[in-house]
DNA sequence: TATGAATGAGAATTCATTCAT
DNA sequence: TATGAATGAATTCTCATTCAT
């Protein structure tokens, strides 16, 4: 007997997607805090103020959970990046934006980093389960390929570069400043975070892919 | 009386020597394999074919266990820095072989870059609570600082290069390769490791960092 | 919207207060024979036929447990204390009564000795810790007041007394003798513990203390 | 081959005697401040200043280190009775100074109690191993003795005073309130072991036994 | 959908004791 | 007589997961 969903059913089933949502953001900074190995599922449930057997019933296990969050952690960077419009600026402007949003984008996403290091750690095994794994591929791959491909053809920007080798530079470039700026901060001493660093090194980093990029 | 210490007394303590040795080696493979939270004592002292019980006489808790793994870990790197005599050398090709250094070692000794993931895991709370942390500075720096300078007096490099910026874009476009091949190997469907892929990113990497410091 | 607790989980929470009370049991019985060092918590489980994890969900570590442990027997204690009803008794008897029982309720709860030994090894650690320390407070020590008082008053006591002292003498003269019995008996080559000896002990006891208290 | 032990050998003797003097002390305060099952070996080689496979060397294993720690205590106190001298005073003095004696050491010898718990937890197991745990029994017993029949021929004693049950009794008075002063300090919520009251203590005592044996 | 109670398999750490010299 | 290195068997405690309702 085929029936109208009632509006409980409805109320219900909402309810469950913020369950859920609810679940994701606790688990997401568990696991940003303390990796996967540190995190603990008992936390998982206190920060989100729900039993921890609700954890099991709509994630299965701690590894499904896990890929979870990091699924949900890419779909969340590639819908900023999609935001972009990198293809309506001047080629020099849309590479000095990419440069300044991976940046910032990892500074108001610490959490990103961590979750990402955490998945290498274990071999993006849980990327490899997704079915979905290519399609958290960045759509700014292909506006960066048409931006270089303008660039190079009004004769600002030099020829032969590859989309993608850029792209992992541009990203690493701000990746390991942050992601290791605890123990580059111990080393060299001073506060790599404080506003100053910060800005220097926004500034060091687009010039280096300028100046890589620009002919002169 | 003191006495000479006997043949046998010497013995005993290379043997604690070679002891704490192979302890720090097993506990370096198991922690980066695992990261901090993932490694296991058991496995450790399996690695070592010695008693668990002995990494607690040599090395008190797991935490200590690993502040002394990443100790070592700098003075690995740093020693084969030091090798370099990179004031020799012209100071592109300097440049140049520091890229390819950084990128080599790291190829050679992934368990560095995942030690370092976990150290920043924990907010280099190791390293902070390591006295010797600010002697695990690179020399590199300087002597980079050097090179920088003497390619702006020639007039081949841009002047205003900061050498720890530098030092740390160059580590960066190697690291966040490697370190996330995993996941970017995944997500971009190929394999980055593959012998071509290696060689085309660092050809990348030289060009951008010598695109960006050569004069024109 | 508040719900009515179902009798399913009513029944529940008896079975949680059972568990508890079940643990605090074994575990009761298993300081006293063996202390709080030499407790197991694996026999602690064994004795309550509860898992084991059970103990750490409820009473979170050992010392813990033992806080509890301890609390319990002193509540054990003065709720038969309470019972006592000295007040309604000739004075005279009321001390006899209040010698007698502490004598009985020792004989009967060797492990009330045992906890206290074990309580004060570790300086009370334990009751310090506990916010309920001075509700432990016995309730005799008023009523002994009372009695004493009046014995006074009827001329058959001595004045001067102080109830807290006497209670403790009262209380030491049994404990003393069980508490030690077995270094004791080793020492004097003979069974304290033989109905004889008890009987004997009991009318010295008693002998002392109203032989002290009693005009002539 | 008899041959005159050399002085060497005599030295080494000494040496011998001296590391095991010193063993014993470290264990004894060992074992009061922690228990039997709260001991630990390594400690007392720590506190002995001295290597921990020598206490083995002596003293076989933990048990019968305890053993020995435990005889020892017992010579001492006996040791300590002995110059009492109590047949030289009057009876009543003579039972006052064995009040005070009693006191006196319990205070000055808080680990005889402990180590007396100890050894009753352990159902006085070491002292049965003991060839000499007869030898253990207090000469004041028999002391004891002759000066109640000498107070109760010059008519101020009571008659009927088993002497083996007033020195448990006048051994409890102290050792309740010492061994328990922690406990009971929680409890009552003023300190036990302040001047002040360790004199009303004593003077209480002292009141009780007297006010029983003497006569009016 | 939601929950508190319960569990088995580990995991770090401890400890008395022995080895080798 | 004396010692530093080494060990196996516990022991406390943890953790992901399941049960029962």
């Amino acid at each position: 007997m085929a029936r109208e969903p009632s509006p409980a059913h409805e109320e219900r089933l909402r309810d469950a997607d913020r369950s859920q949502s609810t679940i994701l953001a606790a688990a997401r900074d568990e696991f940003a805090e303390f990796g996967l190995g540190g995190a603990r599922m008992d936390r998982i449930a206190e920060r989100a103020g729900l039993n921890k057997r609700l954890i099991y019933y709509y994630f299965d296990d701690k590894e499904k959970l896990f890929q979870s969050v990091l699924e949900q952690a890419y779909r969340d960077i590639r819908e900023q990046e999609m935001q972009l419009r990198l293809t309506e600026l001047e080629p020099a402007t849309a590479v000095r934006r990419l440069v300044e949003f991976t940046w910032d984008y990892y500074l108001a996403h610490p959490e990103f980093l961590t979750l990402l290091n955490s998945a290498n750690l274990h071999r993006a095994r849980h990327l490899a389960e997704s079915k979905r794994a290519r399609e958290l591929n960045s759509p700014v791959i292909e506006t960066l390929a048409t931006v270089l491909e303008r660039g190079r053809r009004e004769g600002t920007f030099r020829g032969g570069v590859d989309p993608v080798q850029l792209y992992v530079s541009i990203a690493g470039l701000s990746y390991f400043y942050l992601s290791n700026s605890h123990t580059l901060s111990a080393i060299f001493g001073r506060d790599l975070l404080a506003a100053k660093a910060r800005s220097e090194r926004l500034s060091h980093m687009t010039e280096v892919i300028l100046g890589y990029l620009l002919h002169d």
